[in-house]
DNA sequence: TCAATACTTAAGTCAATGCTACAGTATCAG
DNA sequence: CTGATACTGTAGCATTGACTTAAGTATTGA
């Protein structure tokens, strides 16, 4: 428990910005599921699944096994993790304040606007 | 304190996927920034910073007021924490096992393997 | 052994993205 | 009033991304 040199989140983060392979994410976070399973509620063909499950191993958000003919693919959940922890402590930092926008603003000049 | 209708958090995890996009929110999470000071560390021209920060603000991650000649932006740190809550959320359910690929299978075959 | 099942891989297409250049538009300081 | 400052907006362009179709390769059940 060293350190992560954890495929950059970018790759986390990219993977999880489409919309497919987030469907994917949530149904796997319901169990385990073969790559039929992943595919069968979504719009695609099981080629673009395939796709976008290598998307997702390869920010090591997903792991998995083939048996015989079936690929049972799992969440990473350590992976999850990591990108919940960068939203947190950018959080962190600033969020006392419930407006920090108009806080800051009227710290150095009072009444001004435009958007 | 209602209902947050809270721009799908399709367009969070979109804007987030950017690492130039992340330098950005990881600056105002030290608080507030006009346009420029966003840009300085930035290897993009200002007109690049300037579309990012539409995104960001579409998203709902980033709030900015225009006084005088210069915008000033903050980080919205409710829509941070919609996408920590998503991540939080995948993570509950079968996030207990150490392993839970491994034991799934186990579960059903003993010894079989592939990658 | 043979057909069906469960992926896998490789092209190829088409739209969305991330930039840059360039041309403004409002302030602001002198 | 003028030149600098601080953006703003629009084209244009080179990639990247999400899919599909088509052509396999193992496995499995009858």
């Amino acid at each position: 428990m060293l350190q992560y040199q954890p495929v950059p989140l970018d790759l986390a983060f990219q993977a999880l910005a489409d919309p497919g392979r987030r469907a994917m994410v949530e149904r796997l976070s319901l169990g385990p599921a073969s790559v039929s399973e992943l595919a069968q509620p979504l719009p695609m063909t099981l080629s673009a699944v395939v796709q976008h499950l290598k998307i997702l191993e390869a920010a090591g958000l997903v792991k998995s096994r083939k048996v015989g003919r079936v690929r049972t693919c799992a969440l990473e959940v350590e992976a999850m993790s990591q990108v919940e922890r960068w939203i947190a402590e950018r959080k962190r930092f600033w969020s006392q304040q419930y407006d920090q926008l108009e806080a800051y603003l009227a710290q150095t000049a009072p009444e001004e606007n435009d958007r």
